[in-house]
DNA sequence: TATGAATGAGCCTTCATTCAT
DNA sequence: AATGAATGAAGGCTCATTCAT
């Protein structure tokens, strides 16, 4: 008699809710999003997450687990490298692919927001984080780094301009509340976000003692 | 309907409840901390705040205002200056400052970490905050940032250059967690941070293009 | 942040809900009524109110269109009459009609109450029963009262007729503790109500200077 | 060394709060006055009404007692009568005097007003007040009704008639919200409270079948 | 005689969770 | 496989009262 419900495949509500997850969490993160606010825009009933998930902070985990991937994959470290690329190149895909993981208006970012937030704010998958994504990428960064500074540079001095470069990067997104405050209407297009990647990267080298070779 | 007596005066319980604030705010931001747990850090009831200073709010301006004061009066930025120092000792004095608000394990940073949390999720006393505190302060380091690149830098190159140089020293507060995960047990006395400081500083001023005259 | 479902379904638990809010609102009103002591007698849990209501005031704005429904189909304005009612019979059946919303021991008076107390101690609600229920029947009393005195009459003496009319009725709520104390034990069974509505009509027709043509 | 204290009398406080409390209660009611509004309103500290009354509600029962004579006084059932008055002339005294009991803006009305929700809303002090107000005025209208509706009139009806004048007259204040909402700007200065007065008693003269005799 | 400080009970609301179907 | 209903703990706030001086 009842028409057979609307019925929404089991993923497909599961990633509705993720879907819908990214984006709380990337805007109010881990404590201030509601799973009614998440089930509400995600169709689901209240009860949804709990039944997907087993609760918030499973969601919030599985989120991290599951969409990581995609901003690195999306924005890689190597971003648009291809060739035997300069050390000034690879650091400028660095920082240019970082400020994209967190700035671009595309779905991508809300993943880097999320990270973001977790540096300032650990959740329980803190763990999963550090291990899956900020290690990882912190040593290919240190690597870099040695590279440039060159064979007598000891690690303090590594690690000391490793944080430098990603420092500058983060706060774009954990300071952003003051920079739109501060400078209002600063655009955060694509070129926008290319010229902050040119400062950041140019300020770095030379921080980094890095000299271009001088003409001649 | 009326507010409750704003009371200046400066008893025992009140400044209790300014300290067990200064607490829980730094730690757990304006938002998670609660009043509650304050009051009973404090050693008082829970309408304690609500008469000695009106509200949640209120107490975290007051305590804002409180501790900003004597953040700031014991760590200025021109820490340790005198006579008529170089714009480098300018620098590092800024540098040094910030850091020894946020990192120093005297109550004085609590401070700090209250500022830096703000950055990142912004209380009611957002604009009070940027108005009382970041502003002034930023246009220091932009005048100092001004000077030290020249006469032909463009604004936006000032801007830039500055928030390059608050992003290190604010990143060691914001990503603390992080930090303390991948270094975990790097010394944060007096003389560690010196060298953070130092670190910063140095790599700042190269990343202004600021030559240091060399030697002979 | 969002409100919870408007939830229009008719649970058990909503309509308990509802009888409970009936009374506790009808005996001390909306300021003095607390959610607990409602949930309390519908055996409900405190949250129960915000989850089907949204809060205090959007069950009680409910209460009122819910009960305003019910007691003005009980006891409509024209409660009784039919074919061509004479002036005198329409205005008994207000008086009757009005007084049997207040008075009366079935749950319908609870509404009446409910209104009475608004008149004297509005509620964020006013609005709303203004206009929903106290001016329609307001007007239809305006009119009645016109036609009784006679086109020359001016706006102002049907106005101060008509709230001399209404206040009569009024009365019997609005100072029931008085009457009870200084008449103790008066009836106020349907012969009873019935007697002060011929009462209240037969005073107010004289006031209103109709007079009934003698016989013969 | 201290300056003598500022020491109003003990009486010249007491003073101030029976008058702020007269302008708090009857505005708002027993409930929703506070004691620290009071209190303010007096210059006094928060405990002084305990401290001279005992309490919210004895200051309550203090006030009525301490006020109900002036009001009386300066307005009684016999208002501006000399010599030998009609029973047209006490009747328009009485209600005259009910209403400026209840709607004068000087400060005697605010006892009127005070009594007036005491009907609605009894209080610990409902018994003083009905004995020591209520029923002696009410009985002096009885005699009068029982005058006016002649010697076979029964005691119902000279009850009911009573309550009938009675009601008009305490509906200005009890429904004063309603009827400032539906005719706002209708004036309450002593003309108008006069024109009020007349309306009633002659609404009420013809309700007792009191017929001015016919000319001829 | 009088007060500023402090209290505890109670208010409405919000939330993640769990229950019964 | 999924949901609408219901829960309990906790949140900030308000108030009349009491305490210590």
């Amino acid at each position: 008699m009842n028409p057979p419900p609307a019925n929404h495949s089991s993923t497909e509500t599961r990633r509705r809710l993720l879907e819908a997850a990214a984006d709380a969490f990337s805007e109010s993160g881990f404590r201030a999003a509601t799973v009614r606010q998440i089930c509400q825009r995600a169709g689901a009933n209240v009860a949804a997450i709990h039944y997907h998930f087993g609760g918030k902070q499973e969601l919030y985990v599985e989120l991290l687990r599951e969409l990581g991937r995609r901003a690195f994959e999306r924005y890689p470290v190597t971003l648009g490298l291809s060739g035997a690329p300069t050390q000034e190149e690879r650091l400028f895909a660095f920082v240019h692919a970082f400020l994209l993981r967190v700035l671009s208006v595309d779905g991508f970012a809300r993943h880097g927001r999320v990270l973001s937030r977790e540096m300032i704010d650990p959740s329980p998958a803190f763990e999963h984080v550090i291990e899956g994504f900020i290690r990882p990428h912190l040593e290919y960064l240190h690597g870099l780094v040695r590279e440039i500074l060159g064979p007598e540079a000891d690690e303090q001095a590594v690690r000391f301009s490793a944080r430098s470069i990603v420092a500058q990067c983060a706060f774009y997104h954990h300071a952003r509340a003051v920079i739109e405050h501060l400078a209002p209407g600063e655009p955060r297009d694509a070129a926008a976000i290319r010229a902050l990647a040119e400062h950041i990267t140019r300020f770095s080298l030379e921080g980094l003692g890095h000299r271009q070779e001088p003409v001649g």
